[in-house]
DNA sequence: CTTAGCCTTCCACTCACAGGAAGGTTATGG
DNA sequence: CCATAACCTTCCTGTGAGTGGAAGGCTAAG
């Protein structure tokens, strides 16, 4: 199967199954012109990495996942601990965020927003609130 | 005043304000040395600078907002539309990321996390839940 | 025979900096 | 007078995770 076919099984861009082959995360074979060349393995492999993606891994715990996905020897422990680290992150950038959402959402009900110069959003950002 | 009580009284690193001048977004004086100096204004554009990007709004809103806060004709209503956007791309943002908790969570607290292979989670990232 | 739609590689760009090398300046201490 | 530390300068490289585009090869259909 070409790399079109295996883009629209996988949910992932061309380019996007290139570059993973390119920093080794997947791999495929040539044909005699050239062209990639997927079988059901490896379509498998990207669909789990686009999951993997889906839910916020970076490349990198993809690379992790995958290796633990295919280690028979491997303890759950060792993907539970990866995943929780990778909660708690997210855990963390949601807080971030709520907290710019509080503040912002303030500042946007406290502006008039009309032809007027004057602002409340940009005296608080001016740092006389 | 050099870069680095610029960089105390601001909160932002100097490597930071050295770009930011790059970029056209602040400016300094220079001394016979060669050395950067500030004065008040340039300190309060910059924590200006450090308070908007603090609220998650990108290096380009910022440039904007300095020029609407440079503006004397400027309506509010600009102001106001420009947070109201970025207000709702970080609702966007806490949507995607509640969405990622909400899975992962599930799947964590599904994974018995010992000693064996058998994982809820890989099992799931492969597609077979 | 040409056109459209695939495919290939390679290079540049994104965003918002951070790290580090190589070197100049200045304050302090002996 | 000299050494040392703590500043400062510019310039180059790298990050993450791709995206966009150029220049060119392959193939099926009309």
């Amino acid at each position: 199967m070409k790399i079109g076919e295996a883009s629209e099984l996988s949910g992932l861009p061309t380019k996007t199954i290139r570059y993973y082959e390119d920093i080794g995360l997947v791999r495929s074979d040539r044909r005699d012109n050239g062209y990639r060349d997927y079988g059901e393995a490896e379509i498998h492999k990207l669909r789990f990495i686009q999951r993997s993606r889906g839910l916020g891994f970076t490349v990198e715990q993809c690379r992790t996942l995958l290796s633990l996905y295919n280690d028979p020897d491997r303890s759950s422990a060792d993907v539970r601990a990866l995943a929780e680290n990778h909660l708690e992150e997210i855990e963390r950038k949601i807080q971030e965020l709520a907290g710019m959402r509080s503040t912002l959402s303030q500042l946007v009900s406290s502006c008039h927003g009309d032809h007027r110069p004057d602002c409340p959003i940009l005296n608080d950002l001016a740092g006389s609130g």
